[in-house]
This record gives C-alpha cells, structure tokens and sequence, in this order.
DNA sequence: ACTATACTGAACCAGATGGTTCAGTATTCA
DNA sequence: TGAATACTGAACCATCTGGTTCAGTATAGT
C-alpha cells in the first residue's frame, strides 16, 4: 500500500500541472541538464528556469548539484508512485460508478464481462 | 495507447492541485451531490464550491445538471485514464533512468558518501 | 401570494504564479 | 590578471487563485 498525504500530493500535482515543467521532467528522463541546458531548450530565462527547477525539487520530483559554477538537475529521489496510487484508487471509483450504472440502465452487458469491468461510452 | 494533450493534462492536474478538489471528487465517487452538500461538507460558501466545481467541470472530471433548483454534481465524462497514462510513461522513465545508473552508482556510491561532499548552503 | 431555498454573477481581496530585468557573486579559462 | 560563463537574489509586474460578500433570479413549499 503506497502512502500519500495531502501535502506531498498538492505539492506533486501543482510542479505537475505546468507543461514546462513536465517538460524539464521529459527531459530529465532523458539526461541530466544544467540550468543553461534547460533554460535555453525552453526559451526562458535562467532565473525563471531556476524557479520551475525550484518547485519540482520542492516537490521531491528532482534533485540539483552545483559543482563549480554548474548546477545539474536530474529526476529526484521521489517517484510519482502516491500520485499513481491516487488516480488509480480513484479510477477505480470512476469504474465502479460507472459499473453500478450500467447495471442499472441495463443487464444485458453483465453476462460479457467475464474478465473485468466494461469500460463504458 | 492513451491519447492526452498538453492543454487537458494542464487542466486535469491543476483540478488534481488542490485539496478541496480531490476531495470532492472522492465524495462524488461515493455518491452525487448538490453544491449545497459540498458546500456544506467542505466548510465553504456554495459560491466557492461552485467555482472548485467549475475547475473540475472544465477538466471534463465533473459533470452538472440543473433540475429545478438543484445542481446535481456527479463524476464527469473524463476519467482519469491519460493523466495515469502519463504517470506511468514517466515511472518507466524514472525507473530507465536509474537502472542506467546502478553501474555508475556501484563505483561512485561509496566514493561520494566518503568524500564527504555536501550541498551547498 | 409569500417565504424559504438553491443557486448565480459581479465585485472585491490577499496572496501565489510565471515570467521578466538588473545587479551581483563565484568559477573557469586564456 | 582579466574576461567570459553560470548561476543567484531581489525587485517588479500582470495575471491567476481561492476565497469572500452582496445582491440578485428561479423554484418549491404552504
């Protein structure tokens, strides 16, 4: 069971819900990158850059090392396993919505889902 | 393969980004509810609730219906299927990322720890 | 018809966000 | 030593956010 609190989660889904930052993340999964790097590959300045680097490694979601004038990113110690532990939790609330509908509206289906649920719509 | 677009990944996160939200669509995987209900569950004045209610529903992750005088709020068309999607696209690639680094680690783990070399501040 | 309920919309507010510029400091290189 | 590089921090700015109050409108109940 994977645990999560509702700080860590606001903090995930907030460095989440920005395309640059899932960007530096794609990135990052691709190699590490110094502040220079990413800054340039996304058109922005170095302080702003360094401010989107600052609220993913709030999040845990990456870790810095400055050596010499150079601070290189990578992906952090955390992993976004509680934020997948989250959405599937939930999406299995979706599911069994949804199922309960369906065996409402009607119970003809319920003889095919032998193997799971139906995904509906 | 799950489609996803930046612009909804932008909107469904920035939904996911706030307690309250994540709240209500737990209460909403229990059951539908009327922003008067949520209002009153999460101590807020139903003009608020309705503006939470309005960020989830612009996601797609929340559909209304008005009847009378009630709105009735229940889990939206939108699962949360390509947001997981691109959790798990980025696990594996946290995953790659550090598999590619256990041989690196086996010859610098305990060089670093030893060196002694702290972050900086 | 009157009153209570349920929502809606506009306006306001403090604080956060996403970016910038400018003026540094520290490091590297010639 | 001196110049270029790489970052850092403060300050500023416009816009967004998460909430509020207040003044409505529409519906339901008596």
């Amino acid at each position: 069971m994977v645990q999560y609190s509702e700080a860590s989660l606001d903090a995930s889904f907030t460095a989440l819900a920005d395309a640059t930052r899932r960007g530096v993340l794609a990135q990052l999964g691709r190699g590490d990158a110094s502040i220079t790097d990413l800054a340039d590959r996304f058109q922005m300045t170095l302080t702003g850059m360094k401010k989107h680097v600052g609220v993913l490694e709030q999040a845990g979601l990456v870790a810095t090392e400055k050596v010499g004038r150079v601070r290189t990113c990578r992906l952090g110690p955390r992993t976004l396993a509680p934020e997948a532990a989250w959405l599937e939790r939930h999406r299995q609330l979706w599911a069994a919505r949804f199922d309960a509908l369906d065996s409402v509206i009607d119970d003809l289906k319920r003889k095919e889902t032998v193997s799971g649920r139906k995904t509906r719509k």
